[in-house]
DNA sequence: ATGCCAGTTGTAAACGTTCACATTTGTCAA
DNA sequence: TTGACAAATGTGAACGTTTACAACTGGCAT
């Protein structure tokens, strides 16, 4: 069917293994047969079989990134940035979402064990730290965005705790002195440093920490509006809110509309993320950008050089990239 | 290193034979059989390697999916609804996003000539019909949400005529009379054939067809900003705006604030795709909804069912998915 | 002449499967 | 006892590569 490196080996009149010398640039061989093997290439318009090439190299030069199934344009950006790296060095990415469950991400890690990928990246993840461990001494592994503490592999986030404390900070100096907090509960580990940083910020800044300004439930889009609705019926309403995710602070701003609540004037409104939404939402929303390109390249890059290493040479350390405060309509100063 | 079917048959003390026989559930094996190799199985922890098995098959079960790197969100939810069906038939996909140019379309491809992947779904090309019609000769291909005027290709689209023609016959039901068009230029066919809809509804209407209220350009973002201000600087300026993307509608939005145009009060804008962040625009927009989970599992349904047939068997039509019309808050009857 | 080296090429064995075919075993009828 | 047949198993050749190793060339010093 297919023209295989035997046809080519033909039609060049040299054996398999020059011609598979020459496909490889390797050294020792002749500018002739270099030729001969480029004009029969073409002629036949050969391309080599990737299938028989990584099982003879034990490789396959492709990498799967395994996404939580919540929200995909912010999963999506990072993806774009592991992608634009990968395919610099020549590796191909496959991309599946995960469901919460965690079932899908099981049966997608069957890649790992099969050899269909040479790694894993997981933008999230529902193991837990033992298993991690367990699974990178025998498979490359990385975790981005969200870490797992106790786990000893690779990992590439920004600093949640401080970027969390910036933000808040940030409010502060804007004069607000009655700050909310909207985020998913404990167990989502991102979710708990930021919160973190959240009462780090209030402490230091010699305000009331108060728990019924602080609406805790899942990362899912409906609880921003839940969690406003619950901040802004009480008897003294905060007049900021940090949300830990974009999501949850557009949806927070949705309902604040509906009850007329007009955010960037009454309300502020800052979120976390710096999704592509942020700037086409009206208001424009202020948020922690994280460097999406620069997160993706750095887990790649580090996974990539990590193949072929032996268990103890491997890097598995945490690695933080820098975050950002951007400030737009959804916060304003708030005037006394 | 890793556990072989060959290890498993000696654990097992049975031929590979055998072992492979079990795995693939053929006939023709004693109970006795699949008891032993499946003990042996789950006492190494083996997992048999789909390098080996696809070489030999001469497939590999992977469908590779192009996507414009214009605007992801509407597209992932199409990978979505791949995804969703080729899982459950045993078919990973790779996504990747192709640049306007095509450089990295051509690239891509090779994975099918190299037979990396069984075929390939594109949401959109830069391919001609003519190139599209040799390639499907010799590979499985399809198109989705973008087909090829001439293409001889496996197709699944809406019907994207008759979505716009629906779509402003819908603000013509409201008692607009001077309706704009923000598009691209027609070397697109998507939104070619919707402003072919939309002049059809406006001539139906027995309404006055204006070119200087069609704004051509690109469907970047940036794009809707600037179709709008164009259309409303006008001297006579239309009261609603039909666009051929989300994305022009939602950059249009933002223009009109900005010019103290209020959205869905003084003026109407309609969008087309229905993604995820019309529901979460303030206003939210109303849309010609594409279902991108019915495209995504019909074109893949479909593309799988061709592989391995004789090309004169394949399936290569048009196949037509239902659009629906959704009115939301950026959309208002015209008060005279 | 002989030996040795470097440069180039070919041969054949892997890589981990599947599958056509051959072989073994057991059962039952003649 | 033999033969025939079915069921279960094994053997070995593919699939398309890469690569260790062997083999062949000249050229050049001995």
């Amino acid at each position: 069917m297919s023209v295989t490196i035997k046809d080519v080996a033909k039609e060049a009149d040299l054996s398999v293994a020059t011609v598979s010398r020459v496909l490889n640039h390797s050294a020792n061989v002749s500018e002739e047969a270099v030729g001969k093997v480029n004009i029969a290439i073409a002629k036949l318009g050969y391309s080599p079989n990737f299938l028989g090439r990584n099982l003879r190299k034990r490789e396959t030069n492709v990498i799967l990134v395994i996404m939580p199934s919540s929200e995909h344009t912010f999963y999506m950006k990072i993806v774009a940035g592991i992608q634009k790296y990968a395919q610099q060095q020549g590796y191909d990415i496959i991309c599946a979402s995960s469901n919460s469950t965690g079932e899908i991400e099981v049966r997608q890690m069957n890649m790992l064990f099969n050899r269909t990928v040479d790694g894993v990246i997981l933008l999230g993840t529902s193991y837990q730290a033992e298993t991690l461990n367990k699974l990178s001494q025998h498979y490359d592994i990385a975790l981005c965005c969200e870490g797992v503490e106790g786990a000893n592999v690779l990992t590439v986030v920004v600093d949640d705790e401080l970027a969390a404390y910036d933000a808040v900070k940030a409010l502060i100096g804007l004069g607000h002195k009655k700050i909310g907090f909207i985020g998913a509960n404990d167990t989502a580990a991102s979710s708990r440093r930021r919160r973190k940083g959240y009462l780090r910020a209030i402490a230091e800044a010699g305000l009331e920490i108060r728990a019924d300004y602080m609406s805790l439930g899942t990362f899912e889009y409906e609880h921003g509006a839940a969690g406003l609705e619950e901040l802004m019926t009480l008897a003294d309403p905060p007049t900021a809110i940090f949300c830990v995710s974009d999501l949850l602070a557009i949806s927070a701003i949705h309902k604040a509309d509906e009850m007329g609540i007009t955010v960037g004037k009454e309300l502020s409104v800052m979120g976390f993320d710096n999704i592509t939404m942020c700037e086409m939402m009206l208001p424009t929303v202020s948020t922690v950008e994280q460097p999406c390109s620069v997160l993706g390249e750095t887990v790649v890059k580090k996974l990539i050089s990590n193949f072929g290493k032996p268990g103890e040479e491997k890097e598995n350390g945490i690695f933080i990239v820098p975050h950002k405060i951007i400030m737009r309509d959804s916060v304003r100063p708030l005037d006394k």
